[in-house]
DNA sequence: ATTACGATTGCCT
DNA sequence: GGCAATCGTAATC
């Protein structure tokens, strides 16, 4: 019980702690939407059910010089640019995808990056070599995906539909937010648009965040 | 056709 | 803190 991480979420969509978001709920312009998916469940239908509580997220629209949409529509960012609520996920560095809600109308260019996620069910060993515990498996938009076997095949996907879902929690988390420029860009660093919960430990961030506070313990 | 460069990660010093 | 890995995309020639 080294990671003493709060217990994982129910299944679910009818009773229990979660429910299914509208529509309307990812009509929102990205900003906005990246503060509300915090503490919002990602949960992959399959077997293992996979499920983790979104704890970090940053935002991206079509006029952010940071954004894949920046420059417009292309066959790569095509899927960035559907009505908020659908599934955008990119490949980069060779070797890694990365998951975003995109937000907003169709055709508005913005999403959501989920950077990580406090481990729910299915994630974690045996299996995953993290290098740091459960509590890293899903530290970072890379080791997200691989931790809940999103790949590109789920590029374009209706989250309302499945098997990729969000689900709302019933009740607020209530927990203290923190507000960064955002992670690994070259432009638009002034924009604070990464929010995350101050006290997880399983946030991606270098300085106060898991990996070196995993390093500083060992 | 060629090239530069990532919305990253993990291993090295 | 620095840097290699690894390859699809998009800008450039």
């Amino acid at each position: 019980m080294e990671d003493g991480l709060a217990p994982a979420a129910l299944s679910g969509t009818g009773e229990g702690p979660w429910r299914c978001p509208g529509r309307s709920f990812f009509a929102a312009g990205a900003p906005e939407l990246a503060r509300s998916l915090l503490g919002c469940l990602l949960e992959v239908e399959g077997d293992p059910r996979r499920s983790g509580v979104i704890v970090e997220t940053e935002a991206y629209t079509e006029e952010d010089p940071a954004s894949h949409s920046a420059r417009g529509m292309t066959a790569r960012n095509r899927s960035m640019f559907d009505a908020g609520g659908s599934a955008y996920v990119y490949f980069v560095y060779g070797m890694h995808c990365c998951f975003n809600v995109t937000a907003g109308p169709a055709g508005s260019g913005e999403a959501v990056l989920i950077r990580a996620l406090e481990p729910g069910e299915g994630i974690g060993p045996p299996g995953q070599e993290t290098g740091g515990g459960l509590s890293l498996a899903a530290s970072g938009p890379g080791k997200l995906c691989r931790a809940m076997g999103i790949g590109l095949e789920q590029n374009g996907a209706d989250l309302l539909a499945g098997p990729v879902r969000i689900l709302l929690p019933r009740k607020s988390p209530r927990r203290p937010v923190g507000i960064s420029s955002r992670i690994g860009i070259s432009r638009g660093g002034e924009r604070m648009w990464r929010f995350f919960f101050e006290d997880s430990p399983c946030v991606s961030d270098g300085r106060g965040g898991a990996v070196s506070r995993a390093r500083r313990r060992s």
